[in-house]
DNA sequence: TTATATACCTAAGAATTGGAGGTATTCTCG
DNA sequence: CGAGAATACCTCCAATTCTTAGGTATATAA
C-alpha cells in the first residue's frame, strides 16, 4: 500500500509553471507537461488533470493570460505571463525558494560551521 | 489575498517528522513543533492542526509507536520509530530527497557542464 | 483501421493542511 | 491570589491541491 514514485508536492506545481514561463515566453499546456518530463527524465510527472486548473488558477489570478493558434490542424493554447506580472512571479519563485531552503534546513542540518 | 509565508508544502510533513524522529530517538508533538520553529529560526511552523493526524497516520501505518510519560505534572505522548521500521523511515526519507532533487532540476537547472 | 501522439478539458474523490477551538496543568508576574 | 502565558494533548471543518478517470478532436504511423 505504499504509495511510490512521482508524486507532485502539493503547492510546487505553480512554480514549476511559472518557472517555465518565465524562462520560455510562452508555452501551451501539452507543451509544460512534454518538457517536465524531459527536464527529469522521465522521472517526474506533471498530470494533465492537475496542470489546466493551475493554469486557469493562475490565469484567474491575473498572472497569466492565453492566446490559441492552429498548428498543423490542432489548437494551442499558449498560457503567457502577463507582461507586468513577471515581478509577482518572481516573487511568488522566491518564496518557492525561501521554502525549500527551510525543508533543507530540517531535513539536511548544517552542522554550524566549525573553524578549526 | 495572496497567501503568504510559512504554509507548508503538502506531502513534507511527514518526512519532517521522520527526520526528526530518525535524529531523536523519541521526541513528543509538542516538541517536534518547537524544534521546527527553532531550526527554521521561526520561518517554518509546524501546526498541530497538521502535526497530530500526521503523527496518528505514521503510528496506524506501524511506522510509529507511543508510549506516555509524566513530566512535570504535565503527559508527553512519545513517537518513536518502532525498532524494525527504521528503514521504511530511511525509505520515505530518500524518496523525498530524490523528488527534491527533480524539483531543484526544474527550478534551477543546471546549464550542462560545459568543459572549456 | 487501429493505435499512438498531439492537444484541449472536466469531474469525483482522496489526501493533506491551516485555523479555530477545546481540555488540562504549571509557571510567572503583578 | 488571579490572570495570562507556556506546556501539552487533541478534534473538527473548510480550503486547497492533487490523482484517476474520463471525454473530445485531429494527425500520423502501423
Amino acid at each position: 500500500m505504499n504509495d511510490l514514485p512521482q508524486q507532485i508536492l502539493k503547492g510546487s506545481l505553480s512554480a514549476i509553471i511559472l518557472k517555465l514561463l518565465s524562462e520560455n515566453e510562452a508555452m501551451y499546456g501539452y507543451e509544460i507537461c512534454q518538457r517536465v518530463k524531459e527536464i527529469t527524465a522521465g522521472q517526474m510527472r506533471v498530470t494533465e488533470g492537475a496542470l489546466y486548473p493551475a493554469l486557469h488558477k493562475l490565469e484567474g489570478e491575473g498572472i497569466l493570460r492565453t492566446h490559441t493558434q492552429q498548428v498543423e490542424g490542432r489548437t494551442r493554447k499558449y498560457y503567457p505571463i502577463v507582461p507586468d506580472q513577471h515581478g509577482q512571479a518572481v516573487s511568488r519563485l522566491a518564496q518557492m525558494h525561501a521554502f525549500l531552503d527551510q525543508l533543507q534546513q530540517v531535513l539536511n542540518p548544517q552542522p554550524n560551521v566549525r573553524l578549526t
